[in-house]
DNA sequence: TAAAGAGGTCACGAGGTCAT
DNA sequence: ATGACCTCGTGACCTCTTTA
């Protein structure tokens, strides 16, 4: 094997590839760079590449010596602009130049040449400073005969798209929340203007009309008009329970819709896609409830009306004590306290919630696939979230509404641990399970 | 030229080079290694080789143990960037790798990539030096992949105050959690969500000092060696109950001249300071009971002894079901193997919980003249000890012990709960409310 | 004590700005 | 449209600490 490696090539032309391989004899090896397995290297090739990495590094070395002479070409020539013979300000995209000739370079280079019309006619104007660098063909022609590299030149988001942008949202300014008409009528007369300007610096363009988006489909999948009514079969507790299992189907199936357009959710795995709505679909329920929740005839309310009293029949059925219900109904009402029905505060803690890990903390949850991907979502979201937070009110009163969140949170982990429970024992005993659908029999983790 | 490279041939086939050089595309590189000279290749073909040689060595490593590989890859092919293919300092951050890509990893590995937007779109930009470097996103990408890690980068301030302020407190240094070290097979690199940035940084001076004055006044205050005794007259029910309340007011004592040390308590109005005592108090006893926790002769200790016996004797006298004493015992040993019995954690777990607001949800809890300044002070000691955990640790673990200490913080609050209304229950029915001292009446809420 | 690998430094050269 | 001047990311080079 000594002596004989002779050539490396390089390449991603898959004909060159197809052709080498079918042809390739005993003393050729060929390593695939997106194989990172590599299962097909032998010892032998190892040491062979081994090899040719040791005579590369010497080869290596001798062209230090070359950037080596350019560095000192760089450093000893005069500061004399090679284009224009101003007084050079350094190296400008790869040529030693001024800076008249460095800012006409980056606002010119990707004009194509051949469209520009030379003044005289004859494309060999002389480009001197002080003395004649009006044609623009002939400028920019020496620029590159002198070497300019205009790769060299990276565009930025251009400010007029961010101007674009606003001026489209500017109208959505507008969805801010009612919270913030309580503040601002606390607080003081924070002048519009100032808002938006703050409202840019923390959120950007792009974040916002993420924001929006989800707003606007949070509300047309979650807003139901007789989510007021208590629609459970109440006659005997199995129709009850089947009923009540049928409706909560409905409800995870808004859930889902919601989800399925969410690209983040998209982009998982099947398998991880189940498991976040398996586990954790129960706790967010409230939150459907809450958005929903209307003071007057709701049958969550407080004030007694026919809804109400068929719920607390549900509850009778089953000889429970009022502790589940009352529960419940604390649930919501304080959730619904907490977030005054916010589309957007509600939608941000439903998809926090969703792309957790563990939530339910039941010991037979079993790891996600790309557990990474899944807390690098939920991470964006909590940040972005926290960020709107801080828009819509300040820095601490973001801080203290996250905390209170935290509680509801916690709140909302134990009591749908609760009705899971109070489900899974009035189902089991009753030997009902057949006629669950699949999905809710997957939610309460019955098989 | 963009993520195209994948294969290498080595050959000395003279055929097969014959037949290369005849078809080969702008995309193929040659490389003959007897041809000492190369005066075919450009730069930019160097880089590109170095780059894809550094990539086989890396493939190379992959299948041996790994911890020799590792050696021998120290010393044999050094001088390639694994990043970019540049000539390679050294090991940065666990990577070999060049100057450039170490300054870059250092100032950018803490921003967030789903907020860096990719210069062509679809995030998979080459990372070449002398090619091409400049999307931002596919360079911190390429870091991260090639195994950069950002826990490595620690300010060097930092460092010098923690190893000054361990070798002063060296009963702490051993101190590692246990779920810790689960957490430590977790994946390493889960990008965490930085609940505010400014908490990322450093502990200043004087955090640090504030941090080990806190501790001193929090084992000179709170440590008993006597608290492994139950000290409860146990002779029948009134004088069970009036002997609980004695004990936990001088328990309570001890609280009150911890927080009179804290100036930050002392500048609050007395009727705040007052508003804060009574209603926190109940909810941080088990803190006490955690940082005096012996396991062997304790009488919340697993092991049965004489003092678990009085202990059991003293719910038997009230007819009590076990639940509450199981709740008890339970919620001590969590926060017992929560904390390790750390003094800091428990010292900050203290003062967060006691400049809450509403932590009982006690209808009749008043408002507080200053809420503003409690908050202010509850924020304060939040981000210190967010900054104390990332410290002692790293962000992810920080995280994910602060929602622990959450979750242990509910608990607390719930059992505190359950353990006033006994205390109420078992007092009023016995009209001895007159010999209860005037801090223990207040702190039960009874009058 | 020397090598390795942390963090820090500052001239340099990108892109942006605005009176002209 | 121009160019003097600005900000800020970059990377070669530096110092400091740890360790064998
Ligand atoms: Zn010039
Ligand atoms: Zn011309
Ligand atoms: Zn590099
Ligand atoms: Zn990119």
């Amino acid at each position: 094997m000594s002596g004989q490696t002779k050539m490396i090539f390089i390449t991603s032309d898959e004909d060159l590839v197809h052709k080498i391989s079918a042809t390739k004899s005993t003393n050729t090896r060929i390593i695939d760079l997106d194989d990172h397995e590599q299962m097909s290297l032998t010892i032998n090739d190892k040491n062979m590449i081994n090899l040719a990495l040791a005579e590369l590094s010497e080869l290596n070395s001798t062209d230090h010596n070359q950037s080596k002479e350019k560095e000192i070409s760089k450093k000893s020539i005069d500061l004399i602009c090679k284009i224009c013979g101003d007084r050079a300000i350094g190296f400008n995209y790869d040529v030693l130049s001024c800076a008249s000739c460095k800012a006409f370079f980056r606002r010119n280079a990707y004009q194509q040449l051949e469209e520009l019309k030379c003044l005289t006619g004859n494309n060999e104007c002389l480009v001197i400073h002080g003395i004649n660098r009006k044609c623009h063909r002939c400028r920019l022609s020496r620029c590159f005969m002198m070497g300019m590299r205009k790769d060299f030149i990276v565009k930025k988001e251009t400010k007029q798209k961010k101007k674009k942008y606003l001026e489209e949202n500017l109208l959505n300014t507008n969805f801010i929340p009612q919270l913030l008409l309580d503040l601002d009528n606390d607080n003081n007369n924070i002048e519009l203007n100032e808002m938006e300007e703050t409202v840019l610096d923390t959120l950007s363009t792009e974040e916002w009309i993420t924001i929006e988006n989800l707003q606007r489909l949070f509300i047309s999948t979650m807003q139901d008009d007789n989510a007021h009514k208590f629609s459970i079969n109440i006659t005997d507790r199995d129709s009850a329970i089947m009923s009540c299992l049928n409706y909560a189907d409905q409800t995870a199936l808004r859930f889902i819709n919601f989800f399925r357009q969410i690209n983040e959710f998209e982009g998982l795995n099947s398998d991880d896609r189940f498991i976040l709505m398996k586990y954790n679909l129960l706790p967010v329920f409230p939150i459907y409830k809450c958005f929903n929740y209307k003071p007057d005839n709701h049958y969550l309310s407080s004030k007694e009306n026919e809804e109400t009293r068929r719920f607390d029949q549900f509850f009778m059925l089953f000889d429970e004590t009022y502790d589940l219900r009352d529960t419940l109904v604390k649930l919501v009402i304080s959730l619904v306290q907490l977030t005054n029905q916010d589309a957007m505060i509600l939608c941000f803690v439903l998809i926090i919630l969703v792309f957790s890990q563990g939530l339910l903390m039941n010991e037979e949850e079993p790891i996600l696939k790309d557990s990474l991907a899944v807390n690098r979502i939920q991470s964006y979201y909590i940040k972005l979230f926290w960020n709107y937070l801080v828009n819509k009110w300040d820095e601490q009163q973001a801080c203290k509404y996250f905390i209170q969140l935290l509680n509801m949170v916690f709140r909302l982990q134990s009591t749908s641990k609760i009705f899971q429970n109070f489900l899974r024992n009035h189902l089991t005993s009753r030997n009902s399970v057949d006629q669950i659908t699949p999905l809710m029999q997957s939610v309460l983790n019955i098989s």
